[in-house]
DNA sequence: CTGAAAGCGCTAACAC
DNA sequence: GTGTTAGCGCTTTCAG
């Protein structure tokens, strides 16, 4: 029976488990954290005690104490994104995989919040992943000296002090523009994130480092900045068709602007991509099911949440090395709503 | 200067905020946890010491202590999922309102794992809210003896012993049938969730009634298992599309597996809703970009989310209160996927 | 190899 | 009103 002694009322602690295994609690202790020097028998004999008991660590207890909490706090922007929902699950997976747990903490674009909860998790976690973090030089520079592992996702780390996973920003949006161009466009709006991020403005840079490649003169005016989500996308593309020299294509930074984009492009009578180009940026699921099939420059979302675990428990296993950095390639995914200008 | 005497390197402990303002550390815990004898002027003191110290509790070892650790553990089968993502966002808004920390663990679809989750969680965090957690009477039970705080989304509690939201499933499912048998279907598919679940029994029951209530014999190869995912989808609607007696429409049970019909559908030559009308249920945000559109019985999924929340936090609140238990109506959606048979 | 003892930061009786 | 005293369950010295 394996119900056989269950009183699940009071949690089993290593005191019920060292009793019943007959040995002293700092033992129990030692087995369950697969301490080397221990006497295989008693091994055995505390093993079957904790299973047969139902035993099962107390986190906070074990964090106080100074050993592995085994969490890992994750802190996001916002939820309702399907940019932070694919890096998510690539963190969930391998995070999972490793036996780790994951603490979500939701700043809801608040600078203010990414500070305040950067102590929190520290007390809290062994770690931290910080996505697309709004630039905190104060808050970052805390945790970084206390020395506190974590890792950055979608952020430049100019200091080379946090370990980081990004995309070919710079590249992708390139490629992206060049794509444009060699169709034949030569007005390309431009709708970025927020500039105070890295991953904006290193996408700004390739868009104009595309133009001047191929000699067109750079219009500041075809360049808005937005904020990486969908309803500064709409207001942003309304701006850029109310120039009165109408881009004939526009280059949204995210695909989620580009889904603004799209609503204005279509509210205001135009159509795509037959007046106006559109292409993206992160290839989210969405940007396969829109009409027309958005053209886009591809990130590996949920690979890069993969590896910012992998850096994270890096760090945690090897607590002197330097924090690794990773860049992985965009790649362009021409769909539908791109072709030449008419 | 609020950078002040920040010494960021060594957490700051209600020991360290106790010396500077000169009382004992027990008087600094009565006033961070809102003690109401204590002197104004004290409280003062401490308060403006906290603040500048930049001290922050360590929630592990308040919840060790006894006190609350204001983190709520969340349960969900998986997180790519808009269905998890929506109820999510209601839930997260909500305990950031409240000023709680969210833990978040993803059961993979793996009953074995919720079980074991359930005590690591419950050592963790005040509260737990489960989303469409399998059917798992062992640990749930486990968690109802502790007399642990916890709330179900769509799961229907037949014990009254666990506080649960859900919308109108039966009702739900009956207006959708009702809405295709209007339109002058006669040979209705279905698609449902895994039986095990509650939910999924009380839309299948739905269907049922409004059949019978239409004097239409209830077809027992119309009614295929699905499992609420997309693949799954998929392959129930070429077995519904492979039957020798075609069905002229499909209720989907939820929208991802509509998603998957969809596919299958499209695949088979056949167009929606010429050849076959579809039918969902959520109507989560997929639903409305979908082409054809898809009817739907929309869930008000972000409130869902909302008021598990609130049913926690009374739990929390008055212990012992009896668990909560509310129902939200569920709304017919009609949109492009379904018209009569022709 | 294993037991005993100290303490992580905090809450909660218990006194004064 | 406020200080003192015990632990919460666990890891980690330090002995033996």
């Amino acid at each position: 029976m394996s119900a056989d002694n269950l009183r699940p009322n009071q949690p089993v602690t290593i005191y019920d488990v060292a009793a019943a295994a007959g040995v002293s609690y700092s033992t129990v202790s030692r087995v369950l954290n697969g301490f080397e020097f221990v006497k295989e028998s008693t091994r055995v004999k505390v093993m079957d005690a904790a299973e047969r008991l139902g035993y099962v660590a107390n986190l906070q207890a074990r964090g106080l104490a100074g050993g592995r909490s085994n969490i890992i706090g994750l802190l996001v922007p916002v939820l309702d994104n399907s940019y932070v929902s694919e890096v998510m699950m690539g963190i969930d997976e391998a995070l999972a995989r490793a036996g780790f747990n994951l603490m979500l903490f939701t700043t809801h674009r608040h600078a203010g919040k990414e500070q305040q909860y950067a102590s929190t998790i520290a007390s809290m976690t062994d770690g931290l992943i910080l996505l697309v973090p709004l630039e905190s030089p104060i808050y970052l520079n805390a945790i970084r000296e206390r020395n506190y592992p974590h890792v950055l996702v979608d952020q430049t780390d100019e200091s080379g002090a946090s370990a980081s996973v990004s995309g070919t920003n710079w590249h992708g949006a390139y490629e992206a523009t060049q794509h444009l161009i060699m169709l034949g466009h030569r007005r390309i709006g431009v709708i970025t994130g927020l500039l105070e991020l890295s991953s904006a403005r290193e996408r700004l840079n390739g868009y104009r480092a595309a133009l001047q490649d191929y000699a067109i003169p750079i219009d500041e005016s075809l360049i808005v900045e937005g904020d990486y989500l969908q309803p500064r996308g709409y207001e942003a593309a309304q701006e850029l068709l109310k120039l009165r020299e109408r881009p004939s294509a526009i280059f949204a930074m995210n695909d989620l602007s580009a889904l603004g984009a799209m609503d204005a492009i279509r509210e205001s009578g135009l159509s795509i991509p037959e007046d106006i180009s559109l292409v993206g940026f992160d290839d989210i699921p969405q940007a396969a099911i829109t009409h027309p099939k958005l053209t886009t420059v591809r990130q590996p979302l949920v690979q890069m949440g993969r590896i910012a675990v992998r850096l994270l428990l890096e760090q945690l296993d090897h607590p002197g090395s330097p924090p690794g950095h990773e860049t992985l390639a965009t790649q362009l995914v021409i769909r539908a709503s791109s072709q030449p200008p008419r």
